[in-house]
DNA sequence: CTTGACACCTAGTATTGCTAGGTGTAGGAT
DNA sequence: ATCCTACACCTAGCAATACTAGGTGTCAAG
């Protein structure tokens, strides 16, 4: 449905629903889900793997939470997550700008 | 500078540009960078192969025009050229529109 | 007479999201 | 008792696609 057009923007998403407060993986794809009225739907495949790369580059950090029955990653925000996300922020604003100009030429 | 945000979404682009017109490869290129304000100042390894694409595909068809010293490959829209274009044109706004109300969370 | 703009092309690469499979707990339905 | 669904995590391999880097050729300007 929303096919190859993510691409390059899950980044941002992601860092999005952060930067409201901490959540462990799955509670992203549902927040995701909410926020896009189900446009996006991502399967785990997709989320679990770029959390962890955006972990990896030092943009989230993330710490066990043993205590309820299902055992949860929490994810949170750094301070260059922080400032990452306000790039992708702005490089979208840009970018969708660019788009609408192009399309809206007739 | 645009990095893999484009994927996906280029051939709303060029779908776009050929419905002012038919044009050939190097003046799609032109008419994006303007569009755009440069920020669309793709490769032509970028642009080529996909207007080959779209045309294997039925969305443009193109003819010769040797008249001209340079050779030049003049593309136009088909119906389903437009058709799919109005289909993307549809997509990329709920995509945005989504983009943008996950982001604007905070 | 070389550089740059115009104008086309393609093989191979890299990134990235997704598919498809896996593990395990818990609760409700059959 | 057994199955299915939701929750919650994981990863190897796949597929799509934009890009890199190279190539061909004309023509004007310096």
């Amino acid at each position: 449905m929303i096919g190859e057009a993510l691409k390059g923007h899950l980044d941002l998403l992601l860092l999005s629903v952060l930067a409201e407060g901490p959540a462990h993986g799955y509670a992203v794809i549902e927040s995701l889900r909410q926020h896009s009225s189900g446009l996006f739907d991502l399967p785990e495949g997709t989320v679990y793997p770029a959390l962890h790369r955006l972990e990896e580059q030092g943009l989230l950090r993330s710490r066990w939470q043993e205590d309820s029955p299902h055992r949860k990653r929490v994810y949170h925000l750094t301070a260059k997550g922080e400032e990452t996300l306000a790039k992708r922020q702005a490089e979208w604003q840009r970018f969708s700008k660019a788009i609408n100009a192009t399309v809206g030429i007739k």
